[in-house]
DNA sequence: GTGGTCTAGACCACC
DNA sequence: GTGGTCTAGACCACG
């Protein structure tokens, strides 16, 4: 289901709630669908099943899902929205990163080729 | 001297280097110049001298500034080539993270208008 | 494991990345393989956690093995190649070292009697 | 008078101590000959007299220099023998630094060649 | 459990 | 005074 890569130095739980939200802006993942359990998904994954709840618990607290004790986890009908509202924050720390190259000598128009030469689908699947 | 922000999630030590890298791409470090000491660096910015050696040593493994043990640290002669060419994997990271942004969702132009939006001289300091 | 000698005036933690790097050199440490951790190897060498981990950190900056942090440390795919690659350095050291020998009135017959008479195996083992 | 290189990570002291070695053993500075004095040495060579002051206190306590209280200092008798004895340590030293680099792989046959391509005098004098 | 960072304080060699 | 190494002990994020 989701694509980790566990030698990466991003954390996995990151990574879980990054798939999870890329899932849903997708629309492959709808409001009101259920979650994979976090047993299952930690046996399918390979992963401690401690990390796969971290992710959960994270959505969970920003209400992208919501979890039904005894039954499991749902997709909140305004994931999207809330999704999309913190992307507000991924910009914000965008611009820190951009000062920071910037003040280190690089070129904007090198940060503009670097955006420009990537080939990726606006919906967020690779080529 | 150096700007360092203790609450950042970027290592002090880490914080360090940037300023040193940022003086040196400004001039202000010139090469043959002497470092101040770890001990009066660390005394200036209520830090404990091993952070201040810390960043130091990286510094020196990547031949920015070399220790003159007894002497003291001194500006190489290339420090700013280095620094540039260093920038190159800097620019790799920045795609990895531009990358991730467009698959959650962030159109391309809002990247752009983030770039251009900072009002930064070419020299790195803050307006 | 590693057998390191606490009062060489060769720094402990150079010892633990000589020694690391010998047991790649002889294949008792394959690439994938994971690492001593941190603490255990600090306790078996009974040295401070901080000593070993200068040392692991040095080797991962070489790119001669990796961290995955709250996993462990792995030997890299290519790490022979890096060290082999990194005896270059060690040779042009080593000239100079017979340089200053030879201007102190030594003989090179002599030099080259001192490698001869060394019964180490080529496996780098003693005997 | 002598060839010192501030910037060498070899101590200035002993730097200082081999090129008297150097010297002696060259024939330039022979036994009875009085030592440049401290103060003058300290000045010509632009350091600290501190540190010209430990060169010479070695060398007294190895008897190939003596001190005679308010006169100088002067070339021992047997100056010459006790540097050439000294190379035996120096050998030790060498043999350990061999053994070091065959364990980390490198064949003795570089080593060798290492010595081979040396072209320096056998009196010492770079050509 | 893992590695990574930081502080505090010590000792050394060198200048 | 300088840089370099080491110990002790703490805290954090991550699995």
């Amino acid at each position: 289901m989701f694509q980790i890569d566990p030698m990466s130095r991003v954390p996995i739980y990151e990574q879980i709630i990054d798939e999870v939200e890329r899932f849903i802006i997708n629309g492959i993942l709808k409001p009101g669908a259920q979650m994979p359990s976090v047993r299952n998904l930690s046996v399918e994954l390979s992963l401690n099943p401690n990390t796969v709840q971290k992710a959960y618990s994270e959505l969970d607290s920003r209400k992208i899902i919501f979890s039904v004790p005894g039954k499991g986890c749902y997709i909140s009908e305004n994931a999207k929205d809330i999704i999309l509202q913190g992307n507000r924050e991924k910009l914000s720390d965008f611009k820190e990163t951009v000062k920071k190259l910037i003040m280190s000598g690089i070129d904007k128009s090198e940060l503009h080729d670097c955006i420009d030469c990537l080939n990726i689908c606006d919906n967020g699947d690779k080529l």
